[in-house]
DNA sequence: AATTTAAGGTACGAATCGTACCTTAATCGG
DNA sequence: CCGATTAAGGTACGATTCGTACCTTAAATT
């Protein structure tokens, strides 16, 4: 590595791991993903590709690893003893995130990942976009008493984020307005959650 | 162009726009949207770059409009008189499509798009996946008497399909299991359109 | 006939990924 | 301590193809 000899030593291992993802999380920052390149990123570490490679297989892989540093699921569910309001806060969670230039971001690796199950598995962590939360939510409405335990399905649970997803990734819109947050979650998701369990009759 | 001269005139218009579509429509087929290249339609159709980038601003452009020549939806709606049926035969033809290699090209196209809501908007003929077939198939069983009018509404419709997408693209599954077209339609899509009109009660 | 337009032909810059190969510092094991 | 091994640092480059530029020429238009 350059610099003065007397002064640098070589980082190895995981020191020099943290360097190299420190200089993709902010080239990500500053530049996108299309703006990520890995002789930037290496340039900015202080290293070169050969190290990067020994780490990260790819480009796409480097870049997931970027992002998910950048984005952590926020740790505290909605809780208002109401599913509307907590539907709603989670949705428009994500919606903020979607909307955001982490969104953007997140369309380009989701479309970098060549539709790489594993890849676009770990791309799903973000706040209000995990599976996990929705069931929970929707289980406090069980708990509550709000809905019927039959609701509680995991197709059901996760029908809003879902059509909130479609409209990011399958139509392409650069944001969605509040409007449709509502109706989502008052057309579908209540209509579903809240009928289930009142007779499933053919 | 080249061959022989004395044969050959040059191809103007409307006759080379269709060359050079043709030549891209098979090396789409052939080789899938990653192997097709500008080079290779051009060589293919007889003719040059400056010739396809005259008609399309980008490798994406042809791509799309190559696609679109390969595929059409299916002009027989299914209308068997009963609701699920025609959901799910909808629903499986949609699914036939993602899972096929039409599906992978559609993939790639969606996302070399770049999430363009022009070019995306362009890529959702396929069978049983325009919202205007679930529309339409959703007001015959209103007609019928089978759901309640108030069923009638653009996301309540298009719910089931927006729900495989997520798979495709999203999820990245290379194919989904007929066990998932069943549960979407009933676990989600008819419990929500049976019980909308019920009540809507809050 | 002169002008304009588009087709056909050729060439190339740019960009960056991923790989190969070499040198050298640092760690490991005997 | 010393030799062997490993990973870091450095350099170079092949490969690929997109998109653009420029030139010639056939065909259409004025």
């Amino acid at each position: 590595m350059t610099g003065d000899p007397a002064v640098r030593r070589r980082r190895r291992g995981a020191a020099l791991e943290r360097a190299i993802l420190y200089a993709a999380v902010q080239e990500l920052t500053e530049s996108g993903y299309a703006g990520l390149t890995m002789d930037k990123v290496a340039r900015r570490a202080g290293t070169n590709k050969n190290a990067i490679y020994r780490r990260w297989p790819n480009r796409t892989a480097l870049g997931v690893a970027a992002y998910r540093e950048l984005v952590s699921a926020d740790p505290q569910l909605p809780d208002t003893g109401d599913l509307r309001s907590d539907a709603l806060e989670l949705l428009r969670r994500a919606n903020r995130h979607w909307a955001s230039p982490y969104g953007e971001i997140l369309r380009d690796l989701m479309s970098s990942s060549g539709g790489a199950p594993e890849l676009l598995a770990q791309l799903h962590d973000h706040p209000g976009d995990e599976d996990a939360v929705w069931l929970t939510v929707l289980g406090r409405a069980v708990a509550r008493g709000e809905v019927h335990p039959e609701a509680l399905h995991p197709r059901v649970a996760t029908v809003a984020v879902a059509l909130l997803r479609n409209e990011y990734s399958v139509r392409g819109t650069p944001s969605t307005p509040d409007s449709v947050i509502v109706e989502i979650v008052d057309e579908v998701y209540l209509p579903l959650v809240r009928h289930r369990g009142v007779f499933t009759g053919a």
